[in-house]
DNA sequence: GATAATTTCAAACAATTGTTTAACTTTGTG
DNA sequence: CACAAAGTTAAACAATTGTTTGAAATTATC
């Protein structure tokens, strides 16, 4: 499927509002209307509002796998330091597609549709494998542990950032940050949440910054 | 309101249903025949099926707090201690209870019901301050490290074991563990995510188990 | 500038939604 | 037993849902 710059203009308006409103919660008028288009467009460019989530996970996801083989794949790096690059980037991405992320969660709660479903395994899949291959390599160097679950360092990842997100108006409300604008709470929370993560893939992994 | 064993008859079902299709993907029509019971009868009993969801929250969350907090009373324990009976116990609840933490964790992207919002606020703010309070304590002793992150360290615990319940399949697969029966593999899977977040709670609080 | 293709629109579509009704059965109480 | 309260039911309710329609407007092509 060819998407053109209109199909932008509503996928994009449509991600707000099911990370708002979830995908059965947000309706095909309200994305319509917050696109600024006819009710009837969605069926016109997407075909259904189930087509329209798929085309916005083939969207987004698209360039992920390609960013990290890279990153892997290069041999002017040392294992540690691509450990810290992924990190880096991982944490940036989520926070720069807060609403993109949001639905992964919903959508991997629910598995309704099976084409997402399908994107979903692909890239967790070879995310692992990608990952496995950085571990592997640092084994053999001799700068990692032996004995790593890489899936469960994974969801460590996956899985405070995402709670970060979903959480940061308490972690503001707690640590007295109310008065903070936005968009500098984000950059402080991006950092905090680097230097966080990076303390744990030591302790996993085994070797000194 | 007072909760009946017919009251609960319905609401676990719903929470199985409400898990595995979302709030608004879950209808009345689907829960009342899961649950054996006419469609009126949801209406009849808990008013409405927003007030049900709040009442299938209140029932969980009821008994969340009281725990945390007598354990972290507990004078007869040392503050790692409380640490690793804190770990044990949520991954055990969360294993035991997977249908509501899925509901939790999209109830929390999409913020619709202020009654649950709120319960999920306060639960969430009380856990940070008695866990806070802990950490105190073992910095008095001077077995804890300075400058602990309470919030980004809970979102570690949450956020790995949301991800691992919702990524069971592809653990599954990426450690060849498809023969494995459920019940079998779910204990399997308690027991890694408890040594991984001891490991992961050692390296940020800084003692020696 | 005529004709064809694409895009846009208001209106209508049928299906499904949560909730209510009013009649009924069952249960509890004196 | 009588009678009120509580529980249960099928049917109906109005509102909302995603999608389709067919005509109008716009754009592209020759």
């Amino acid at each position: 499927m060819i998407i053109t710059e209109k199909h932008r203009q509503i996928l994009y308006k449509a991600e707000e509002l099911f990370a708002s409103h979830g995908f059965d919660g947000a309706t095909v008028r309200d994305i319509a209307e917050a696109a600024g288009v006819n009710l009837a467009m969605i069926s016109y460019y997407f075909g259904s509002k189930e087509k329209m989530m798929e085309a916005l996970f083939s969207e987004r996801m698209g360039a992920m796998k390609i960013r990290l083989e890279t990153l892997i794949k290069n041999q002017a790096l040392a294992p540690f330091q691509k450990v810290e690059i992924l990190i880096d980037e991982y944490v940036n991405k989520v926070m720069e597609k807060q609403s993109f992320y949001k639905i992964m969660l919903c959508e991997q709660v629910i598995n309704k549709n099976s084409v997402v479903l399908k994107l979903l395994s692909e890239l967790k899949l070879s995310y692992a494998n990608l990952i496995q291959e950085l571990i592997m390599e640092g084994q053999k160097q001799k700068v990692f542990k032996k004995n790593i679950d890489v899936m469960l360092m994974l969801n460590t990842m996956t899985g405070t950032t995402t709670q970060a997100i979903l959480n940061k108006e308490y972690y503001k409300a707690f640590n007295d940050l109310k008065k903070m604008k936005t968009t500098e709470f984000d950059a402080l929370l991006v950092d905090k949440l680097r230097s966080h993560l990076k303390q744990l893939f030591k302790a996993i992994l085994g070797y000194e910054g």
